[in-house]
DNA sequence: TTTATATATGATAAAATTTTCATATATTTA
DNA sequence: TAAATATATGAAAATTTTATCATATATAAA
C-alpha cells in the first residue's frame, strides 16, 4: 500500500490539477471556463476536476447543464504557502542544474 | 521556459527528497545516516541531496569525511503543513479511484 | 603513498505519468 | 424526440521521471 503522502503529492502536484486549483483559488468556475483560462485539453480537465473533486479538494454543484467548481479553504490556504516558497525559491530552483528548465533534452 | 511552480514541485514533490526533508526535520543528519534511516539506494540519494541543496532547501557542513546536512527554517514549515494536509485528506485520497494505491497495474 | 570510507557524477535502462483518441452520458433547446 | 452543448470515461500511445550501473573524487587512516 502506497503512504499517503504519495498519494497526495499524486493529486496537488501536478501541473495541471494545480493549475487549476490556482484558479479557482480566486473564484468559482465551471468546467468550460477552466478550459478556456487555462487552456486545458477536454478529457484531461475533466479527468484533472475528478481527481481533484474525489481527493476534496474541490467541490461542485449543479448549474443547468454546467458543473460548478469551488476550492475549499484549507486547500486555498494550502495553494497560496506553496506559491509563496515558490517565489522565495524561485532563484534557487532556476539555477538547480539537476531540474530540468525545459521539458526533457537540454536547456 | 517552464514556469517556477513546475520546478518547484519536480524538487520538493518527490518520494525520496520529501522523506529526506521529513527526516531531516527533527535533526541534522550525513548521508550515511539518511541512507540506514530511509534506505534510499546510494547514488540515488545523493543525486537527491545534490537537488535539495542546490534548491536551497537544505545546508550542508562538513564534518571530516562527512557531509551534514539539514532542513532549512521555511522548508521545515511548508513540510509541516502539507504532512497535516495529507493527514486530513487522507481518507478521500485513498477512495480517490484515479490515484493509483498500487504502482502501476490494479490496486 | 596505498587502502579504505564517504559521497558524487553522468549515461542508460526501467518504470510511471500524462496526453491523446474514440466514445459515452446528461441536460437543455428547437 | 432530435440536435446541440457541456462534461465524463477508459484504453493505448507518447513522454517524462526515477532507478540502476559504472565509475569518479575527496578525505582519512594505516
Amino acid at each position: 500500500m502506497r503512504n499517503a503522502t504519495d498519494l497526495f503529492f499524486d493529486a496537488f502536484a501536478n501541473q495541471n490539477r494545480f493549475r487549476i486549483l490556482v484558479a479557482l483559488r480566486d473564484k468559482e468556475m465551471c468546467a468550460g471556463e477552466l478550459q478556456k483560462e487555462l487552456n486545458i485539453e477536454q478529457t484531461n480537465l475533466s479527468h484533472d476536476l475528478r481527481c481533484l473533486l474525489n481527493c476534496r479538494f474541490v467541490n461542485v454543484r449543479k448549474d443547468g447543464r454546467k458543473r460548478i467548481y469551488s476550492i475549499n479553504d484549507e486547500t486555498k490556504d494550502l495553494v497560496d504557502e506553496v506559491t509563496r516558497h515558490v517565489k522565495r525559491y524561485e532563484k534557487y530552483l532556476r539555477k538547480c542544474g539537476i531540474l530540468k528548465e525545459e521539458k526533457n533534452g537540454r536547456i
